[in-house]
DNA sequence: TTATTACTGCAACGCTATTGCAATATTGAA
DNA sequence: TTCAATATTGCAATAGCGTTGCAGTAATAA
């Protein structure tokens, strides 16, 4: 049967840094913004729960690090996040782009159930420097 | 100046693996196939200098780890594997589709240099299990 | 054949993420 | 309010992917 979940001080903690935030974190910046509130593996088991109940969306940055944004249009176990991400070479930060693109055609056979797109550049603020 | 590149077993070695493979291998696939005859440091860095050649291109899959295959429409220093790639979830192999989507239009502003697409599914031998 | 230096293997390290376990805190029911 | 059940937390240890330093080896050009 499913696990019960309970409202804590942590999560709300994680969950405030999320909502202060324009763009998606990874684990290290969340971490490092509750300097010393909260242990790094507390973190990590957080956001695990918080994707699992559809809360927030996971990206795989091409740095190898993963990170994770709220979710709009997401619901527990089913997390509807096609949009494009982008990752900025200049402030190093990844963001969530409304536009969806179009999906290439998949070859006779395949079946699709999740895509991504990730787009690297430079955001308007570090093109202009 | 550029760096002189020899012609080594080892590198051999490699290429004959993704020679042999028609989809994406990981770092660990690469070792697996050639059990003992060459150091997973070495790997990493035949890799890396296949990349900078520009004869292979690197595919970032969601599971974190890090996906390369033989390119077709690169050259070295400038990597235009602009296709997409799908990760099977019943194989779990990663492979390269011919078939290029549309990307999402940028906001006003952004600018891009590198993009990718990442789909995951099932391929059709594994679809019909 | 010989000198140059790219390449290899080994050991050690760094970083991201996970697991086990005892202590703590939340929740629903008495 | 009190209490028991159990979800959650923090700490320590561990796992996995990738990198760096260095001494010995081997490919290449002369």
């Amino acid at each position: 049967m499913e696990k019960q979940r309970r409202n804590t001080k942590t999560k709300k903690l994680v969950m405030d840094v999320f909502r202060h935030e324009a763009g998606a974190l990874c684990h290290a910046d969340i971490v490092q913004r509750l300097e010393g509130k909260i242990d790094r593996v507390t973190v990590y088991r957080i956001l695990q729960g918080f994707f699992d109940e559809g809360i927030i969306h996971r990206i795989s940055a091409e740095n190898g690090k993963t990170y994770y944004a709220l979710c709009h249009e997401c619901s527990a176990g089913h997390h509807a996040d096609n949009h494009a991400h982008f990752y900025c070479m200049g402030c190093k930060t990844v963001s969530c782009l409304e536009a969806t693109g179009q999906l290439p055609q998949l070859p006779q056979g395949y079946s699709a159930s999740e895509s991504s797109w990730f787009i690297s550049g430079y955001c308007p603020n570090c093109r202009a420097v």
